[in-house]
DNA sequence: CCCATGTGAGACAGTGATGTCTCATCCGGG
DNA sequence: CCCGGATGAGACATCACTGTCTCACATGGG
């Protein structure tokens, strides 16, 4: 019948919608949710069996893209530098999607969180352990630090798109630069 | 009678510990806050007629903890890196405050946020401006786009601090360090 | 000593969101 | 044509939090 391929389909899209809107409004209500996507709060709760469901799907979805986003850009290969302008640049159509999950996470104490997260960190950390063995970065900003900056840089550069301080094509300029502007050992003078 | 001043320091005790719960669990409840205060949740509704009084003294709280640092750091006097790195140990003991405020902004749409914040952004982005003027900072990153990622730094700092990521004392030389030397123009290599 | 003030404990209704349910409708395939 | 599956609309109970109230207590000053 393929209606399963039909309802991934559909699945997607409400995810999406989803992840628009709690960018905006992290508050937003099940009803929200469910007219921004376009279809009735009894689909949309058919679909996720509630709203820690929907949330930890987007948790899901965030994680993969992010996961796919460091496949992209091929963290292994050149200069720790270029690497990590390429992780921006792959990751940064998510941003608000991580902005959204990254102070989700931080809403509740305790509340184990998913463990995707934590191998996600620990690639982007070594991608600039890595930048520091190589002699590019500089060793006083520990790599947790520096992983732990490019997910604020990632939520702030969201916010102050989605509030018109800051042009959408500017964002992965604003945030590579500052980063890797701090990151990178600077010329001994 | 004095009660004034005995209400006064009540009320800061409050603010504090407040500030505290808020910044580890953001959607605490006002039971939660009053038991972190060591008060009854009446007595608690007795100093703040409800939670938006609580969170607006809290945001009035903070703001004047910026002013205040601002005035502190001498923004206008000496190097501007200089008066960044003050300015940031000037603020830094409130970081989980701000923390806690900046994403408070973020939750809701629209919703005309306090006035204050945007003359202390003004103020901020006037000694990013300097800086620039000067010559010490970057022309192609805005003054706009380094207040907000101080705001963000500041932010992804005091969380990893309450989680156990970052060191407290580093903290303040992590935010001024990575800031910098994103804003600080590097050498004519 | 007595009283006033501030407090804690708890009851209470109101509110908003949630999750579950039913039912009418629509639509595509057999 | 008819029927099954999916949907939208809405009713409904439930729940957590809020804000208000009352009452008992205890503490400190007159």
């Amino acid at each position: 019948m393929g209606y399963c391929r039909l309802m991934a389909v559909d699945r997607d899209h409400v995810l999406r919608s989803a992840a628009d809107l709690l960018t905006r409004k992290a508050t937003a209500t099940m009803d929200e949710v469910a007219r921004a996507a376009g279809i009735s709060r009894a689909t949309l709760h058919r679909q996720f069996a509630g709203r820690d469901a929907l949330v930890r799907a987007l948790e899901a979805h965030g994680i993969a893209a992010c996961g796919a986003a460091l496949d992209a850009a091929r963290t292994e290969e050149g200069t720790a530098a270029d690497a990590v302008r390429r992780l921006v640049a792959a990751i940064e159509p998510h941003a608000g999607l991580l902005a959204f999950l990254y102070t989700e996470n931080q809403l509740f104490e305790g509340e184990e969180q998913n463990a995707g997260w934590t191998e996600l960190d620990e690639r982007v950390a070594a991608l600039f352990r890595r930048g520091q063995e190589s002699g590019e970065f500089r060793l006083d900003l520990t790599p947790a630090w520096l992983t732990e900056a490019l997910y604020g840089l990632l939520a702030s550069g969201a916010w102050a798109v989605s509030e018109g301080r800051l042009a959408r094509n500017d964002l992965t300029h604003m945030i590579v630069e500052l980063l890797l502007g701090g990151a990178l050992r600077r010329e001994t003078s």
